[in-house]
DNA sequence: CATTTATAAATTTTT
DNA sequence: TTTATAAATG
């Protein structure tokens, strides 16, 4: 009971309108909240106040859409119903809650049972398989890429919109061919259902399905009570259809959001579900939080000016913040002379806040994109201070993690194709056209493949493959079973990777292999092959710190975020780097207005995220060529980067420093020797 | 004949 | 770092 009376302590606490979100009766419920305004607590509050009027814990749900709001939610709101292992609050995303549900009831909407779920790489490359079988792509047709094909196919599965309007208006250049990218779509539905496997906007077609049936339907709609939303302004058509069709008639929708903060229109999330709710949702209290109590007054003026030139302000409007507290210091926005100087501008700041007792975890460094922190994690490897990157490139895909992976979901289930190829592609002198025999020959598609496989029907391999092929062979064969623990299966199946791993990685196989070995590690804790390996899938681990071992939690570390990950995020310091023109608003994003828009927002999410300090950065100089590719061999391939055009309106609430010493503009004896030739 | 190697081109944000 | 095509190799 303690934690009861500790949530009434922070209901004591809570604003007038905070109270009246967490108390109201009324059986829909929609709270525009502006950013810091207390929404993570008075969300976790109303969950408090249902259990207390006696709401059974199983009979709530509540949803969010990234995985670190899921986890601070359950944090905060499931601890309380955990009393002697009585059933807790239901809680996570979307595609989580989607595949609880659907192990449990899938049959019912035509799953077959043992599915496995594809992440957005395998099915971004099954799209290309099919993409490729139907020879498209072939010599000087430009056809759309596979990454092309899987926005396309998600935004247009999410948003639940005719593929030729989708095609119009964000992808104009596709357009002659949507007959074809219609046929790629088909191939990749029959690909999906021959394997066996669903992606994760299946996971919402199909809960939405399941929630529709006639059957099922009143069963889903009967088994909540409460239904709470996080971060509604998100939410695409299809979530607003799934929360729609679970709220029976004895169901209470409570949702959360802010038309300020919508930063996921590339899947298809919108404000406008959020200004529908009314509509939908009749009789709905709303209550608007707009007192800020997480920032100083200094770092709102800056996000207020950012929205202040927004374009298109909701009917739901928040996007004026009124500061609680009181002053602070000013944010500073840095002039850098390069990419290297606006490292160690945000290094001496780190440490040097760190000096007055900042501790590294209260800190956080937040940019557009995932490379976006390339530069500088290399300078805070160099002066030793620890760091976790969220978003950007993750452990999993990583090739050899891959590779292992696909032995698991083969064992899992033995008609996944794509865990078939990869595995077939990893053995020596085995390429396309034998990989296609043997699917062939193995009949790929039926649950036989794998008996086939490790049985005397095995076909022909080549004999440079014979070696790889009875190492791999002997492995699954140990663990066919599933009768060793997933950490097991795993240890006996890398060992069956190794001459594999030095033939194909050679120069970095033993890196390689400790990875697998973290992988182990992160496996111990589950005791079903299946449950970790959808666990894998819908809530991966975060990108580590370093490549060796697990990161050490319990010690300080700074953090490194995509501004994405951030959101719902808040830190005493916020450091925003790479704010230049091109970078915050994208170069990619300048289409449409309501592209732009949405980087503004972007923008206004990172500022958000400060307590008391922030500092804005910029390099005046970039390099635009990527690392690896030989064209700024000669001579800079940079260009002069511009303050975000966000920042225009910032600059009288805002100190503007320059950092790092004009040095050599310019490299003076390249230029000179490539016109010589130019 | 099939596979490996070489070369050029293109690369947002998350579940 | 991946991907399509061309050349080189087994």
């Amino acid at each position: 009971m303690v934690s009861f009376e500790c949530m009434f302590e922070w209901i004591e606490e809570l604003n007038p309108e905070q109270s009246e979100a967490v108390m109201a009766e009324d059986r829909h419920l929609l709270v525009v909240a502006g950013a810091g305004t207390g929404k993570t607590r008075t969300l976790a509050c109303r969950v408090a106040r249902l259990l207390a009027d006696g709401v059974r814990p199983e009979r709530i749900l509540l949803l969010t859409f990234s995985r670190r709001a899921a986890r601070e939610m359950t944090l905060r709101a499931g601890q309380l119903a955990e009393f002697g292992g009585a059933p807790r609050v239901w809680g996570g995303t979307f595609h989580a809650i989607a595949h609880r549900l659907l192990r449990q009831h899938g049959e019912a909407v035509g799953l077959r049972t043992g599915f496995t779920v594809l992440d957005q790489s395998d099915a971004t490359d099954l799209l290309g398989l099919v993409r490729h079988d139907l020879g498209l792509g072939e010599q000087g047709r430009r056809f759309a890429k596979k990454d092309t094909l899987a926005s396309i196919y998600s935004r247009t599965v999410n948003a639940q919109r005719p593929l030729i309007e989708v095609v119009d208006e964000s992808y104009p250049w596709c357009r002659r061919d949507v007959g074809a990218i219609g046929t790629v779509f088909n191939g990749y539905l029959e690909r999906k259902r021959l394997g066996n496997v669903v992606d994760f906007d299946d996971l919402l077609l199909y809960w939405r399905a399941l929630a529709q049936s006639p059957r099922l339907g009143l069963l889903l709609q009967t088994t909540f009570e409460h239904i709470l939303v996080d971060e509604f302004q998100d939410t695409n058509a299809l979530q607003a259809d799934i929360v729609a069709a679970m709220a029976g008639p004895n169901v209470s929708v409570a949702a959360v959001g802010d038309d300020a903060q919508a930063i996921y229109g590339f899947r298809s999330g919108s404000a406008r579900h959020m200004s529908e709710f009314p509509q939908r949702f009749p009789g709905a209290r709303i209550v608007r939080l707009v007192r800020n109590y997480r920032s100083t007054p200094d770092i709102l003026d800056v996000a207020n000016n950012v929205m202040a030139a927004a374009t298109a302000p909701g009917d739901l409007d928040t996007k004026y913040l009124r500061a609680e507290r009181p002053p602070g210091v000013r944010p500073q926005l840095a002039a850098c002379v390069d990419e290297l100087a606006q490292s160690s501008f945000v290094c001496d700041l780190v440490l040097e806040n760190r000096e007055q007792g900042i501790a590294l975890r209260e800190q956080a460094v937040l940019f557009r994109t995932g490379h976006h922190s390339d530069g500088l994690e290399l300078e805070l490897a160099r002066r030793n201070i620890p760091f976790v990157k969220f978003g950007g490139l993750r452990f999993l895909e990583a090739a050899h993690i891959k590779d292992v992976l696909a032995l698991l979901r083969l064992l899992d289930n033995p008609t996944d194709e794509l865990a078939w190829r990869r595995i077939l592609a990893l053995m020596n002198g085995v390429g396309p056209a034998t990989i296609r025999r043997l699917l062939e020959e193995l009949e790929v598609g039926t649950p036989q493949a794998l008996t086939r496989l490790l049985g005397p029907e095995c076909p022909r391999f080549p004999p440079s493959a014979l070696a790889d092929l009875s190492g791999v062979s002997a492995a699954l064969g140990d663990c066919v079973a599933d009768d060793l623990p997933p950490a097991d299966q795993i240890e006996r199946l890398a060992l069956a990777c190794v001459p594999l791993f030095n033939r194909r990685y050679p120069a970095t196989a033993k890196v390689r292999l400790a990875d697998i070995e973290h992988l182990r590690i992160m496996a111990t804790d589950y005791r079903s092959r299946s449950r970790f390996l959808a666990e894998m899938t819908l809530d991966p681990p975060s990108a580590t710190s370093d490549l060796a071992g697990a990161p050490h939690l319990d010690d300080d570390y700074l953090v490194l975020s995509t501004i994405h990950s951030a959101k719902g995020g808040e830190w005493r310091c916020v450091h925003i780097i790479h704010a230049a023109d091109g970078n915050i608003p994208s170069d990619m994003a300048l289409g449409s207005p309501e592209e732009l828009e949405e980087e503004r927002r972007l923008m206004y999410v990172g500022v958000t995220r400060a307590r008391d300090n922030l500092a804005i950065s910029y390099p005046i100089r970039f390099y635009v060529a990527r690392s690896g590719s030989a064209s700024n061999a000669w001579g800079d391939a940079h260009t002069y980067g511009q303050p975000s055009r966000f920042l225009d309106a910032t600059t009288a609430v805002l100190d503007s420093i320059s950092v790092g010493e004009v040095t050599v503009e310019r490299d003076p004896v390249a230029p000179e020797l490539a016109a010589l030739w130019s």
